[in-house]
RNA sequence: GCGCCCGUAGCUCAACUGGAUAGAGCGCUGCCCUCCGAAGGCAGAGGCUGUGAGUUCAAAUCUCGCCGGGCGCACCA
């Protein structure tokens, strides 16, 4: 649609300027009176060309003009140049959205590794792991729904001298349960009490370290509670991911890398890029431009430590996968570690593929930090609970105007939505204070008005009797209302945002996009009759209506919500 | 001390990567169901975009300096 247009303005400005601009690029202006679309390339070009950028503007607007899909052009402001389309080029442009929001995408060549989550064994989810899994689970959809072929990687925080505090707990206060009965929240008393226990008793630490130890020369029974605990804690896992919507192709964790570092460990020593530091460590130093301190990737005990695995972790990856990107979805704390081994990896000499640590903020509480060794972590699942119980309330209130025959469904629906809605749709980088109100929100922009408008549409449709599937005859429209149009133009961008929002790995473009859609057509509901509508503008307003549940429906999915057809 | 992230309406957040009068939600005021779902819509009040300079035809956006908050800086991950 657009590029007749640039290559209609590229013509003007070759023969009228002697110009030829790199790019012309054409956007949506804020307010719909301005227009569908338009550019600012006279204004970029004025300073250059030592023209006035109206003279610019007011040529390329007579060139568009000419051109048949144009219905208007005009010159406005200090040299923008608006235009407005033909209704029956918008409609026929409809059709790119319609297969955005529905063809199935064939997934090819190199994958791209996504890696998320990143829970600890023996420890239930806490509300703060909802950013890295929500997250990576959205910016997974998203790289699917665009082609590529995505690993969905949790990686466990399954090994580590952690695992012998517990199996050090578990001896002691554990009793004659067999481990295997152990339900996860008798594994975090365990290891609370560790830790209350440690601050009168500091041999507990040592016993601890040599526990682990132990486990990691193969003691048989070590390895048995340590199976044990994996399989339960990856069974309660699975709970809340399957609420979530959120699935891994694998969750190969620490313990995987155990007999990995060693190779690490000697090419690094032996290329000289690992020195050796105080007590007998081994480090990495970077160069003084690079303002970064020296990694410790081995211990002065011999022992490693998480940079070493995820060392070892870059090289399996690349050599196992020959991934053509590598993204880590983790709390802004852990920048400096990724930058200091995405370097490493460059001193080694290793050829990586694209590699980005996604960032997001840092969850808290207005009164304290989370601590898990304290014990006062708020689960995920309690979170959850607490969302679908409020959800069940509002549904209650809503009494007789309930269409669902499904309530508890229903309910959890609304509830998971809206705590995923919250994180999703702001943008990731911004700290987050863990306020119960906030996080639940079930009025304004938030998951419920999704919800009802999908539902809305859908009810229209369905009295309609209307054919989704039937898109044969483009509605032979000459003219659009204000709300048509606007409505229309935004469906059209759907395409475009699920693209910037993955490429810039940012859900909230998406969420802010689907809240803008709802409004657009909640104003077109309000004020255009659809079934009431006849002939071609019945037909053009219950396409438009098929489209935005559509847009609603796919959109939601890739933000991990699902929307109901009644609710 | 050095480095990174953030600062926008009373509160929570947007702003298409430098473009038109900085927009939403919550809260506040007032309207709209004998028309398809009022979990909705319409209208109103509310801003020196932390602050001072600079670059530009054009700055919330880019540069530098301050102020406030968060985080990181070798034997945790």
């Amino acid at each position: 649609m657009h590029q007749k247009l640039t290559d209609a303005a590229r013509q003007v400005l070759e023969e009228e300027f002697h110009s030829s601009p790199g790019e012309i690029s054409w956007r949506r202006p804020q307010d719909p009176t301005h227009g569908d679309s338009t550019t600012v390339v006279a204004l970029q070009l004025a300073k250059t060309l030592k023209k006035n950028p109206l003279e610019i503007a007011e040529k390329i607007a007579a060139k568009m003009r000419t051109l048949s899909d144009v219905e208007k052009a005009e010159v406005a402001g200090p040299g923008y140049v608006n235009i407005w389309f033909h209704p029956q080029v918008l409609l026929k442009e409809l059709a790119r959205t319609r297969t955005a929001a529905t063809a199935k995408v064939s997934r090819k060549g190199p994958p791209v590794i996504m890696e998320y989550s990143q829970p600890n064994i023996a420890k239930p989810l806490g509300i703060h792991h909802i950013l890295s899994t929500v997250v990576g689970q959205v910016l997974t959809n998203m790289h699917r729904h665009q082609g590529d072929n995505v690993l969905a990687w949790n990686y466990l925080g399954d090994w580590g001298t952690q695992f012998g505090k517990l199996a050090v707990a578990y001896k002691k206060w554990g009793g004659t349960k067999p481990a295997s009965s152990l339900s996860l929240d008798e594994l975090l008393a365990l290891y609370v009490r560790f830790h209350e226990e440690a601050e009168k008793n500091e041999a507990l630490e040592d016993e601890a370290r040599a526990t682990f130890r132990k486990l990691e020369q193969g003691d048989q029974e070590l390895r048995a509670f340590w199976s044990a605990v994996v399989e339960i804690t990856k069974k309660s896992l699975n709970v809340v991911y399957e609420r979530l919507h959120v699935s891994f192709d694998l969750d190969l964790g620490e313990s995987f890398y155990e007999d990995k570092m060693e190779t690490v460990l000697e090419e690094g020593k032996k290329k000289g890029v690992f020195k050796e530091g105080e007590k007998g460590s081994w480090i990495v130093e970077f160069p003084e431009e690079s303002n970064m301190p020296p990694y410790l990737v081995q211990k002065g005990d011999g022992a490693t430590l998480y940079s070493t695995r995820d060392l070892a972790q870059m090289r399996y990856r690349i050599d196992t996968y020959h991934p053509q990107a590598i993204y880590i979805v983790t709390d802004i704390a852990q920048k400096l570690h990724f930058e200091q081994l995405e370097a490493t990896c460059k001193q080694l000499g290793w050829e990586l593929p694209t590699f980005e640590n996604i960032l997001f903020g840092r969850m808290r509480f207005a009164d304290q930090k989370m601590s898990t060794r304290k014990g006062n972590i708020l689960k995920l699942e309690e979170v959850l609970d607490e969302a679908v119980r409020r959800a069940d309330k509002m549904i209650e209130e809503h009494g007789d105007a309930i269409q669902t025959d499904d309530r508890p469904a229903l309910a959890e629906m609304i509830g998971t939505g809206a705590l995923v809605y919250g994180i999703v749709s702001q943008n990731r980088k911004m700290d987050i204070v863990f306020d119960w109100d906030r996080m639940l929100s079930l009025d304004g922009n938030s998951a419920p008005y999704l919800q009802y408008t999908h539902a809305r549409a859908k009810s229209v449709l369905r009295k309609a009797e209307f054919n989704e599937d039937d898109d044969s005859e483009t509605p032979s429209i000459d003219t659009l209302t204000e709300k048509e149009r606007l409505l229309l133009n935004t469906l059209l961008q759907f395409e475009g945002v699920v693209k910037d929002a993955c490429s810039e790995h940012m859900p909230h473009i998406l969420a802010q996009y689907l809240f803008e859609l709802c409004q657009c057509y909640n104003a077109f509901y309000n004020s255009e009759p659809i079934l009431k509508a006849e002939g071609e503008k019945r037909l053009l307003r219950l396409r438009l209506t098929s489209q935005t549940a559509s847009v609603l429906r796919v959109g939601a999915e890739l933000l991990t919500i699902r929307v109901p057809d009644r609710m």
